[in-house]
DNA sequence: TTACGAATTAGAATAATTCCAAATTCGCTC
DNA sequence: GAGCGAATTTGGAATTATTCTAATTCGTAA
């Protein structure tokens, strides 16, 4: 899987023509640019409203679309806080988020070196974790 | 916090008056006592069609705010698995939860023993973690 | 350039949850 | 037990995020 989480492409006519299987339109772009953009875990309005900028007659619908593809195409991360709206992630490694209750903000927070999850849980022989939510809330340390 | 995880009350009236300081109507009781009963993790929409059995006037509207008043005074959990409904856990314990792709069931899973957050996550000084919420999704091992 | 399947669009539809205002019930005090 | 203010319940309307639908447009390949 080829990784986007630390390109910084300034241009939506940056990307190639095809990501993970899966072709880029001028949507697909727009909405891919703006979440490698602003890194900040934008609801899929969010991204309507910035898309909006560049690309006036794009539709919320097809931004809802455009997410939907990147995701199940593992371009982008869907983050589902409690009952919020739905938040979107660029960075596809392992971690998990934290939102901090004074600021609002989501950050990324990473396992410790050699954590895996058969030494944390007590899993019945046979399982098989095919997905992994952490999410954390709180009061976020020294930045 | 007393905790009911273990009690089997058969009838909503076994409750005492108030628990956790709030006070126990008849409604709260009966919504209560489907949580107990019935440890599946049923939606508002469960509680409020098994209530009814008992109960046939209680409105939508009341499981809502029952369900509510217990959570906000740590009587039952309130589980949110991706973008589904809200789940409702009576296990005050901390665990996460489990839902195999196959079944639909959401199994309860435990940490292993003297696992500690700080040990397996990344966290700056300072950080507080006020809630944690872990849900894991594949199959289920045997049982 | 034409044709075809895929993608986009606007708006309607859906589903979970919350809000609201009226009716009822509760816990007290007399 | 009657009266009273506060809390709770109720049904229905409102809200919000998301999905669906049907019509249009786009992109590419012949």
């Amino acid at each position: 899987m080829i990784s986007l989480a630390n390109t910084k492409p300034l241009k939506p006519e940056d990307f190639p023509p095809e990501i993970e299987g899966l072709r880029m339109t001028k949507q697909r772009r727009e909405v891919l640019a703006v979440i490698l953009r602003d890194r900040d875990h934008p609801t899929a309005n969010d991204v309507f409203l910035r898309s909006k900028d560049r690309m006036p007659t794009i539709s919320l619908a097809t931004v809802y679309n455009c997410l939907e593809a990147l995701v199940s195409h593992n371009i982008v991360r869907q983050v589902n806080l409690d009952r919020e709206s739905s938040r979107y992630c660029p960075n596809l490694s392992d971690h998990c988020h934290f939102q901090d209750e004074e600021s609002g903000k989501i950050h990324d927070v990473v396992f410790k070196e050699g954590v895996k999850l058969e030494d944390i849980l007590e899993l019945p022989n046979g399982t098989e974790v095919r997905h992994l939510e952490i999410s954390l809330k709180g009061i976020f340390g020294n930045k």
